[in-house]
RNA sequence: GGGCCAAUAGCUCAGUCAGGUUGAGCGCUCGGCUGAUAACCGGGAGGUCCACGGUUCAAAUCCGUGUUGGCCCA
């Protein structure tokens, strides 16, 4: 019989059967085990090839990884290919900075060709570094043949869904404003900005009025904005107040406020318009001395008054044109800071939608590497950031700044470079998903998610409110935007004569050049030389690439290579299930659906598990600068794949983050080596015997109770188990399996089933047990198997073996002939009395070992009362009781009362507490005989408003169980404390025997001495008894004369002496 | 600044939807068992249920306002 480790040691166990799996083409026969089931089609979140695996995403795989274990034992070809994101921006800087690159001109210099193969590199090397690290948790997918975003085939697959996309008429390019990279000088999705808190200017500036006395006040913590400053915002409805202000000259130094103020003596006077709510805090911060409110007017007054642009004397040129430099009304502006808000249409989103709806020209004097251009006069060719100092300076020079400070708060930066994004309105191509957003809803409501919530209070809220999707990234390393225009075309009018190429076939059709579809790149800059001369006219593809989450966003037909191939499409699409992190709710779940709903009008999934991320054990997110970073290689090292999967997955699964900490995962490593002491436990028995359990038969042999009772808790676990699973509840598939595993077979089961194993000769009872422990451990493993895949594929090699892979087998289903739910309420009423009864025992201070005379059960339930009886021999085996009595009223008992609240409640209300305090603790009589009182008051109790709890006589002691109460005799007779004794003396001499390393059936000679006479006598009755355990086939007089092993003992405070020899 | 989620024993989590004296595992501690044995099993201690208000006879639970953490959005 092979070796059975006596510990579970997951680095020996993982490694062998990781061998085991390759020598065995183990994942090929589990795949094709299942090869003609219904199909289950999982798409795979594409992880982005610029890391490595950290916990969170070997939690998302190992979780991917079990469900696509489980559907395959449940009866289904599942679809499990593994795919990459590997296009974008995070790609390119991290390229840009191993080949020490500050912008886009030295990759032109450098050469797009060149560049772009360099990325692919990256992508591909990162890559299978991460196909090792998935693989290293056990996640079998078809890593032979990953899907990637870089494919030829997997581009067109996004060429084709864009060109569907434009055929519905949603494509455009328009203006808009967008947050801008200026170092990457690419706009970036919304979802690309990071925002950290930064300190910024914070500026109060008078924009004089032109057609009357008096200044505007403005605040902005972006002064570089103000060039472009096109109109001033004010809200209708709110009150604004004309404020006469003064400041009398003082010689104060630099304290932020400036502009306006006199020399020394001298006063200066302002005529303010702010928001009445904002007056005190503005003069305030203009550390005005004095003021006088001259007026009130509502906004809808101000709105058409003119004011002169602050920095028109150092520009160039700047908003002049009809309608600029006018007061407007917006929905924007809050009563905040001065409640008058200076627009700049160029750059901000919410101004620059304010200016198209009231007509305004758009001017923007930032170029798109944030410096400004000829247009900003004196701030030419300066860093709009950087342009600050010079602007405020200017403003504090021409009496214009009423007062400047910094503020601290979040900003946007680029998300791969860091640097501070800005506001610009450029010429994107996008996406017009607001034309669809009705699709959009309808198709999310197609879709069932788990946990809901994400779905209803999440999801929703952002398909109402997301913005259109700029698609567009002036860029290297992505998928080419298959837009061709005319080359002489206007760009205002580009989407009008463009044309859109969906396939590689179509290309090389229309194409002036030769190429070969299947061997074309479809990478830039091999796209950018193609052009298309259609009726004369010539056209040249626009040069920017998508927006890299366009990539992933077509997932669910590339990943079965839709449009190049259309069987798998129509048989599977749309994905079954996709799972990822809650992160994704902004990122893959919504540019599916967003794409889908786009191109076809569909949901691309049906099913969407959202799961949490793993922060440290304090609940924060890990990261490199807190240095609480926890690897997987780390954990596994520690504890091990399977525990670690284990681990992960034994917590909630949807939506909530896991506090990663090192002592829940030894504690599931624990749980792990109990499932492996069971496993273990029955083997050398069975080899013994010739016993297989790969063929146990359970109508071979005779099935006890506590067989038929485990067997019962298999039925009922496998069904609470396959409904978890049914709901994506993995963690309480998890637990409720550990729960059976330690609970129900290693604490009960295993110590009930000990003595039938140890039975020398074959028999019925014994051939029943093996059968039912093989069928226990079988079905465990199985349903254990998609968790923890290593540790049950040993079990199951040296359990069966017959098939190749334990993950091949079908998942076990329950069988209702061996389901008996009474059963296991009457064990489980007994398992309560038996712990109860061990808890007065302990109470009484008498060892399991002594038996008791008498063990009294108190119920008044009636099915406890018939489980009780029903198990009566179980019972007195299990807590060593000479006899035992059910009763529903110890006579022996003083009763205490305790109120019911349930009852007492509704019937007293406002009294309740205090008839609570009162009834607590009275005595049966006192309650009955109208003794309990509130207030010199007597109190009514009826029948249900108190239970009672009985103190024990001497030599009893109680403990409660869920249904009543246990009493164990304790008094001693002579007949116990012989047999008590006895059992003492016979345990002591196990442990001589195991000490001199003797085998198990050994015979020795044997003397024992005792130090009391009476005892003595006593255990002298059991003679035979002692003999007949410990293998004692001769008696020594004096336990001295031994000569092997001689030891005395304090038993109960009696001086034993043993001695034995070997025979 | 806004939306969503979470907060219960030293730790990880149930219990919250349907209000009635808070439960489990681990850890700690004490003990039992001694042919699973560097394993296995039991008892005990340990809790202003994040805080403060409100509804109710009664709130961990329902409502409101905050605090802390996470994700997303601005």
């Amino acid at each position: 019989m092979e070796q059975i480790d006596d510990q579970y040691a997951p680095a020996d166990v993982e490694p062998a059967i990781e061998s085991y799996w390759d020598d065995a083409d183990a994942y090929e026969a589990a795949t094709e085990a299942h090869a003609d089931d219904p199909p289950f089609f999982f798409v795979d979140g594409p992880p982005y090839t610029s890391g490595q695996m950290h916990l969170g995403t070997a939690w998302n795989k190992t979780l991917k990884d079990a469900i696509i274990r489980y559907k395959r034992m449940t009866g289904h070809r599942v679809t499990d290919r593994p795919g990459y994101d590997m296009h974008g921006l995070p790609i390119e800087v991290k390229v840009e900075e191993e080949l020490g690159f500050d912008s886009k001109r030295d990759i032109e210099e450098y050469g797009m060709e060149a560049f772009i193969e360099e990325c692919m590199e990256f992508a591909e090397s990162n890559r299978e570094a991460m196909d090792e690290d998935f693989k290293s948790i056990g996640a079998w997918m078809d890593w032979d043949d990953p899907y990637k975003t870089v494919s030829p085939e997997y581009m067109e697959s996004a060429w084709w869904a864009f060109s569907e996309v434009a055929d519905r008429g949603l494509v455009e390019r328009g203006k808009r404003s967008i947050s801008q990279c200026p170092r990457c000088e690419t706009g970036l999705a919304n979802n690309e900005v990071e925002y950290e808190d930064v300190e910024d200017p914070s500026v109060y500036v008078k924009f004089d009025l032109a057609d009357r006395e008096g200044s505007l006040v403005i605040w902005t913590t972006t002064p570089w904005t103000i060039p472009a400053n096109t109109f001033v915002a004010v809200d209708e409805e709110l009150t604004y107040n004309a404020v006469r202000a003064v400041k009398r000259g003082e010689s104060d130094g630099d304290g932020g406020a400036d502009g306006g103020a006199g020399e020394d003596g001298s006063e200066t006077e302002d005529l303010l318009y702010v928001a009445a709510d904002c007056v005190e805090d503005v003069l305030k911060r203009g550390r005005y001395d004095d003021y006088e409110i001259e007026a009130e007017l509502s906004g809808a007054e101000l709105v058409g008054w003119e004011y002169d642009h602050p920095l028109a004397d150092h520009l160039a040129e700047y908003p002049d044109f009809e309608g600029a430099g006018q007061v407007y009304a917006a929905d924007y502006v809050e009563a905040d800071r001065t409640g008058l808000v200076h627009s700049a249409p160029g750059h901000g989103e919410v101004d620059f939608e304010r200016g198209r709806e009231l007509g305004l020209e758009i001017a923007c004097p930032v170029a798109p590497n944030g410096e400004f251009t000829d247009a900003a006069g004196e701030y030419a060719g300066q860093f709009v950031r950087d342009a600050n100092d010079d602007i405020i300076a200017d403003l504090i020079d021409d009496g214009r700044m009423l007062a400047h400070d910094t503020v601290e708060h979040s900003y946007g930066h680029c998300w791969r470079c860091d640097t501070g994004i800005i506001q610009l309105v450029t010429d994107q191509w996008f996406i017009s998903i607001t034309d669809v957003k009705d699709d959009l809803l309808e198709n999310m409501e197609d879709s069932e998610w788990f946990p809901s919530w994400a779905r209803d209070q999440r999801f929703r809220d952002f398909i109402e409110d997301a913005p259109d999707w700029n698609v567009s990234r002036q860029r290297y390393w992505g998928i080419p935007i298959p837009i061709w225009v005319p080359e002489d075309a206007e760009p205002g009018s580009f989407d009008e004569e463009m044309i859109v190429i969906g396939t590689r076939d179509e290309l090389a059709d229309r194409v002036d050049q030769s190429i070969d579809p299947d061997e074309v790149d479809l990478h830039r800059p091999t796209v950018d030389d193609l052009t298309i001369t259609e009726d004369g006219t010539t056209y040249r593809r626009v040069e920017d690439v998508f927006d890299v989450w366009l990539d992933s966003s077509v997932a669910s037909w590339a990943t079965i290579g839709y449009p190049g191939e259309t069987e798998a499409f129509e048989e599977l699409w749309p994905a079954d299930l996709i799972v990822e992190a809650h992160d994704q709710t902004r990122g893959w779940f919504w540019s599916q659906l967003g794409m889908a709903t786009a191109a076809f009008d569909e949901a691309p999934y049906e099913q969407v598990l959202m799961h949490g991320f793993v922060n440290d054990s304090e609940g924060r997110k890990m990261s490199k600068s807190v240095g609480n970073i926890v690897t997987p290689e780390e954990a596994i090292e520690r504890a091990g794949r399977d525990p670690l999967r284990t681990y992960l997955l034994s917590h909630d699964q949807q939506g909530i983050d896991l506090a990663f900490e090192w002592d829940g995962l030894g504690e599931i490593q624990g749980k792990l080596n109990i499932l492996w002491n069971t496993f273990r436990f029955p083997l050398p028995y069975m080899d013994l015997d010739d016993y297989d359990p790969a063929s146990a038969d359970l109508s071979d042999g005779e099935l006890e109770l506590v067989d038929e009772w485990v067997l019962s808790r298999l039925q009922s676990v496998e069904r609470e188990v396959s409904d978890a699973w049914e709901e994506y509840r993995i963690s309480d598939a998890v637990n409720a399996l550990i729960e059976f595993v330690t609970q129900d077979v290693s604490r009960f089961y295993i110590k009930a089933v000990r003595d039938r194993m140890w039975e020398e000769a074959d028999s019925a009872s014994k051939r029943g047990a093996y059968a039912t422990i093989a069928t226990v451990l079988d079905e465990t493993i199985r349903m254990l198997a998609p968790i923890a895949p290593y540790v049950t594929e040993r079990m199951y090699r040296t359990l069966d073996g017959e098939a190749t892979t334990v993950h091949a087998l079908a998942y076990p289903e329950p069988d209702d002939d061996l389901h008996d739910p009474d059963l296991e309420h009457d064990v489980a009423v007994m398992r309560d009395v038996e712990e109860a009864a061990a808890t007065a025992r302990q109470q009484a201070g008498r060892k399991l070992r002594w038996p008791v005379s008498r063990v009294v059960v108190e119920t008044e339930d009636d099915d406890v009362a018939n489980a009780v009886e029903t198990l009566e021999d179980l019972i007195l085996d299990r807590v060593n009781a000479r006899s035992l009595v059910v009763t529903d009223r110890f006579e022996e008992l003083e009763e205490r009362a305790r109120p019911q609240m349930a009852e007492i409640g509704p019937a007293f209300g406002g009294q309740a507490q205090e008839v609570m305090t009162a009834v607590e603790g009275a005595s049966r009589e006192a309650v009955e005989n109208g003794g309990v009182t509130v207030d010199g008051e007597t109190i009514e109790l009826e029948p249900g408003m108190v239970e009672y709890e009985a103190t024990p006589p001497e030599g009893v002691s109680a403990a409660e169980f869920d249904d009543g109460t246990v009493y164990v005799d304790t008094t001693l007779t002579d007949d116990i404390e012989a047999e008590g004794y006895a059992r003492d003396v016979i345990r002591r001499v196990q442990e001589m025997r195991k000490d001199l390393d003797l085998e198990v059936d050994a015979s020795i000679r044997l003397g024992v001495a005792i130090d009391d006479d009476r005892i003595a006598d006593l255990v002298d009755e059991h003679r035979d008894l002692i003999a007949e355990e410990t293998r004692a086939t001769e008696w020594l007089d004096d336990p001295d004369a031994a000569t092997d092993a001689r030891e005395e003992w304090d038993v109960e405070g009696i001086d034993v002496t043993i001695g034995i020899d070997r025979i």
